[in-house]
Parts: structure tokens; C-alpha cells; sequence
DNA sequence: TTGAAAGCGCTAACAT
DNA sequence: ATGTTAGCGCTTTCAA
């Protein structure tokens, strides 16, 4: 099934575009107050107004902000660049960041880089090109190119979800060290000793490498190392869970608490124990990281570390609408502190 | 923090963004010439290659596409328009999209309307202001301004998700009628013969309401009606489902089985079944739609309908970029034809 | 309050 | 293989 071809009908689309020019003809009115008036810009008279609004309206015409843009070197595009689409981290940023930017005029445009330094410096270039009001990018680590162009991009840039670094110019995030210090001070302090970690396979995600070396680092002041680890990479993360977390008890079925790098394999991990009767928090305590929804329904909630995931969207967009308390311009550092919710998974 | 106030380092970012004519200068070779080299276009020879690259690369130069799309009337940005980004499901055709636009050249831009139509209508005409290559725009029904528009872009629109009804020009999804009717073919097929709906409260989800219809029409073929219905607004849709299913069963407890209009709701209802000791799916069969990957790592698979939504945001993708087998150009209609898979949430 | 002229930074089309 | 010219459709600036 194929479009017909050049079927002329009765209200066939004009083939060229129509432009500010046609709106002036007919409303015989000069291309200048035409614009005025579409853009509320200037004084109008009420008249004119009506009769350029009405002509422009008839025939349909929408402005052509490619022009608009190279005239007045205003973009009201801003880039987003983040690792992935394929779990509800990123679409919750993203949401964020959209609710606020809904109100300025500002449209979203998205970068996926799979979590590839190569890709993310593909992408930048490419949204640079477009002379975005802003950039806002996920991480603090950048390939040198990637650092070059941020430093030299001349708008604002926000490096989101981690404090753990310098920021080339504003961040929006948590520190994923401390966030890991904390979930292992919850677990020390409950008694727990005999640690595992289960986590995913990523050699570009920094922010589960800091948590994981945060983790640790409180560990050892406590003197103890973790007694296993297990590594998964892709596949539904529940079910991942679930089989990470059979593995790993009956390589080492001594252990008394699993820390999972996210909430998804901890749920897995949560559901796998409570069918193989396993005493939760008693025997085996269990803690993930972000502060899933989804965790409200299980049967029991996870201890878990919120991420602040939507509040990191809609900060890092006030920073780029220029909408931050007190006017502030640029270099802002906001490290939101998360919640730890110790949930049913952790004994009092 | 602010920045600091015009502190010029020794590097100092040029306050002029850098244009073609500082490449052509530093490497002596004309505007146009730099311009062909950038774009990898026409004949330039090996050596002034070189020497166009590296000073760009010295200088940092990054193309202004606002322009270049001016001059050339092409311009490699896509509309992409959904209703939300808080559930997977958009998500995840987005990620369908942008895996198939990565190899392109094209970038998605992203609207979301909260499935009201008067955002659409405006999330549209803000859009087509960019003048996109091609728009993929989720559902069938839009408002008569919204439907103006599409007529008129003169690029290729994709409708997606939904198949029931005609299209602007391309479509690609599945129909949600027969969805519903299928999953009450099974429903029937399985002796169950009491049903409850558990859905969303949502005037504008046409697709959730489409599934409805259709269910209930295959229900009235039978000589049914459903004989109770639950709606649910926001929230945690797995907190939802426990709840309203034990709403509903408290209410009817007559019920021999629950349809849900998406899996989360339906995970909810089948976790709380579970640990209230309901007999799933001997005294009461449960499903749900969408097929998401999450049901994978429940203690039971929930009976569900495949919504397709990554092959959906493929196929709109490839459409877009003019790469549909057969070098079709529009005006295709592609109707998915989901798999329900029983799970063990219904009896055999 | 309205209009005219001069670009914005790039590329199509046509030289050479 | 390289250069020249003339816009793309708007907005800025200045004039009336």
C-alpha cells in the first residue's frame, strides 16, 4: 500500500512551504508586523493583529524556526544526553526534566549513548550543531573530546545524577559513594556481617562503580571485605535477580546480606527468597538502590536508596531555563541528599 | 556557587561561535571547499582534505546545522510525540526508534502530551516549526487542528500504536479491538465465565478503551457482560493493582476472573492473590496486556497480550528514514499481530 | 505603529 | 578539483 501519486485533490498542500511572506500578501500587511504579531513582539495595533492572525490561520501558516533561529541565534532546543532507554531511570530524568520544561518553551531533544564514551561524543557534536540553549548530560565522565566541547559549548551544561567529581560547569545528582557508605553503615549498624554484592556488568557505569567502592570502603573501616560477588549483564533484570541471587547462596550459603546495585535485581532477589522460604530480614537481609515505584507493591518493600531521579530532571532544567532562586547564572553544585528507606528487608 | 564573573583564562572560550570561514582562513581554502570536505561531499583532493580536518579539529570548529538546514531545506531532526514517559511502554518504543535512527543521521525530538489533546495539537505545530523529516505520532485520534497539521507537513507521519482506525498516512501497531477480543477467546476457551475489568481511569487512552470494547464485544457473543469493573487513577500501578483487586473481589467475590488493562496492575492483582492463597488460575484466572519483560520474574507468568512496542518504534523509525524493504515511501499500513501468551494465569 | 535594508552561516547551482 | 554567486526565511536595526 503506497501513497498515490500526486493525487491533486480538491485542498491539495501547497508543494512549497508556505512563509511569513504569504501571510503578508494576504493580509497586506508587511513581512515585519506579521512577524511582530506572531511573536507578540512590539507594539500592534489591534486591528492589524486581527487581520494577520486571521490570514495566517486561513492558509495554515506555521513558522519556519530554522530561520527564526539563524536570525536571532536563539535556539529553544536543549540537549539531553543519556546512557540508556531500557530501564525507568533515564525516562524518570527525562520526565523531570520535560514537566519543566513544558513551561518555558524549551523542547527536549534526546542522545542515547548505551553507556559508550565514543557514542556520547558522537552525539554531543551532533546537538552542538544544533546550538542547543543547553546541554544536559549524564555523568561527570567524559572522553577528552567530550570535555573539550562542553568547556568551549558557550551554554549552560548540567552534568546529572552524580556529585562524585568536578563538574565542567553545573551538576544535579547524589553521591553515589556516600550512598553507598550509607546503605553499608544501615547494614553494619542491623548486625549484618557476612556481605555479597550483586551487581551489574558495566565498565562505563561510574555511578554503580562508586557505589560499589563507596560500599566497600565502609566495609573495610568495619574490617571486613565482601565475601562474593556476582555479575549480570542484560535480560530482565527480575529474573536476573532471581538467578544471580540462587547462585551466589549456594556458592556461598553463609552469607547474611546481599547488596544489589538496583532495585530491580534486588526485587528478583526479594521474590526468589520469600518462595524458598528464606526468614527476610532475619537470616538474610537484602538492600537495592534507586527507590522504584514498583517496590510499593511487592509483598515486602526492599531497603533501598532513593536516586532523586525525577528532582535531578527537574533541577538540572531550572538550571538551563534560567529559573533557579536567586537568579543564579551557572556553576551551581546541587548534591541532593537520598533517603535511605530501610523497607522490610533490613532487621531493627 | 556561581561562575566566576569573565575570569579569561588562558584558553578562553571565543565569545563568537566559530563558522566556516575561520576553517576556510586557517586553511586557506575557500568556505565552499571546507564546507565539501565537512560534509564528505563532491571531489576534494587528499591534501586539502587533510588540511581542512585538522584545522577544524585545531580550532574546535562544530557546523551550525540551523544554518545548514536553511541553505539546503534539510533537516535531520524527527517528532516524536507521546502521551507520557512514566510507564515503559513509551519508553520503550522510543528506544526502538532511536536504535533504528542511530544508524541515520536522524535525531528524535521528543513531545509529551499527557494524553491531552490540545497539548498535542500544540506539542505539533511547535514541532513542525522545526521543520522535521518526518513525524511519529502515538494514536489515531487527534484533534481537527492536530489533524491539519499532519495533512499538511509534506513529510512522512507515522501513527503508531494503534492500528483500528484510518490513518494520516503510515501507520504501524496493532489493533487493540482484537487484542481484546482475543484475550476474551481465551478467557472463554478456559470456562471461565464470571469477569471483572480492572483498567485505568482515562477518557483519552482510546487504545486502552478500544481493548475494552473489544472485549466486550467477544464477551456479548457469548451471552456475557462483565459483571464488575475497577478504575484507578495514578499512583504505583503494582500498589494499584493489589489494591483494587482486593476491592473488586471483596465486592464480587463471585468473580472467576480478572482482565487488566496493562501488566503492572495485573502483576499487582496476581502478587496479592498469591499471598492471600487464591487458587490462580484454578478458582480465578488473571490477565493482563503488554507483555512486559517484567513478568518474566514474577513468581507466575501473568497472562498477556505482546503490545509489540519495540518492533513498533523499529518499524515507525525505518519508515521515517525511507528504509522499509521495496523502497516504499508512505502511505503503508502495518498491523502487528500480537501473541497472547497464556502464562499460568490461566487454566488449560 | 509600520516598513526597508541588511544580514544570520550555510549550501545549491553554476562557473572555472 | 576548486571557487563564485545568490539565496534559504526569518529577525535586527534603523528609519519613517
Amino acid at each position: 500500500m503506497t501513497r498515490p501519486p500526486a493525487k491533486p485533490g480538491p485542498k491539495a498542500p501547497p508543494r512549497r512551504a508556505l512563509t511569513l511572506r504569504d501571510v503578508s500578501e494576504l493580509s497586506g500587511v508587511s513581512e515585519m508586523t506579521v512577524s511582530r504579531v506572531l511573536r507578540n513582539r512590539g507594539d500592534v495595533s489591534e486591528a492589524t493583529r486581527e487581520k494577520v492572525l486571521t490570514a495566517a490561520r486561513d492558509i495554515g501558516y506555521v513558522p519556519n524556526k530554522i530561520a527564526g533561529a539563524l536570525a536571532s541565534q536563539r535556539v529553544n532546543l536543549v540537549g539531553v544526553i543519556i546512557p540508556s532507554l531500557s530501564n525507568m531511570v533515564f525516562p524518570e530524568v527525562l520526565a523531570g526534566i520535560s514537566e519543566v520544561l513544558e513551561d518555558t518553551g524549551l523542547q527536549p531533544v534526546v542522545g542515547v549513548t548505551h553507556y559508550s564514551p565514543e557514542r556520547e561524543e558522537s552525539v554531543l557534536y551532533e546537538m552542538l550543531s544544533w546550538r542547543p540553549s543547553g546541554i544536559v548530560i549524564a555523568g561527570l565522565e567524559h572522553s577528552g573530546g567530550a570535555r573539550a566541547m562542553l568547556d568551549a559549548a558557550g551554554v549552560p551544561v548540567v552534568e546529572i545524577m552524580d556529585t562524585d567529581g568536578p563538574p565542567v560547569d553545573s551538576a544535579v545528582g547524589i553521591s553515589h559513594r556516600k550512598a553507598g557508605r550509607q546503605t553499608a553503615a544501615a547494614i553494619l549498624a542491623a548486625g549484618y556481617r557476612r556481605i555479597g554484592f550483586l551487581g551489574t556488568k558495566m565498565p562505563d557505569d561510574h555511578r554503580a562503580r562508586k557505589r560499589m567502592e563507596g560500599f566497600e570502603a565502609a566495609l573495610a573501616e568495619a574490617g571486613l571485605v565482601l565475601e562474593d560477588r556476582e555479575f549480570y549483564a542484560g535480560g530482565s533484570a527480575l529474573l536476573k535477580g532471581r538467578e544471580m541471587t540462587e547462585a551466589i547462596l549456594r556458592r556461598s550459603p553463609h552469607l547474611d546480606f546481599l547488596y544489589y546495585s538496583n532495585d530491580m535485581i534486588g526485587a528478583g532477589g526479594l521474590l526468589w527468597c520469600l518462595e524458598n522460604g528464606i526468614d527476610v530480614p532475619g537470616k538474610l537481609g537484602l538492600a537495592g538502590f534507586n527507590g522504584v515505584e514498583l517496590l510499593q507493591g511487592l509483598p515486602r518493600r526492599l531497603a533501598t536508596v532513593d536516586s532523586c531521579r525525577r528532582e535531578i530532571g527537574r533541577l538540572a532544567a531550572e538550571i538551563i531555563a534560567g529559573k533557579r532562586p536567586g537568579g543564579v547564572i551557572g556553576g551551581e553544585v546541587l548534591e541532593l541528599s537520598p533517603v535511605l528507606h530501610p523497607g522490610d528487608t533490613i532487621r531493627t
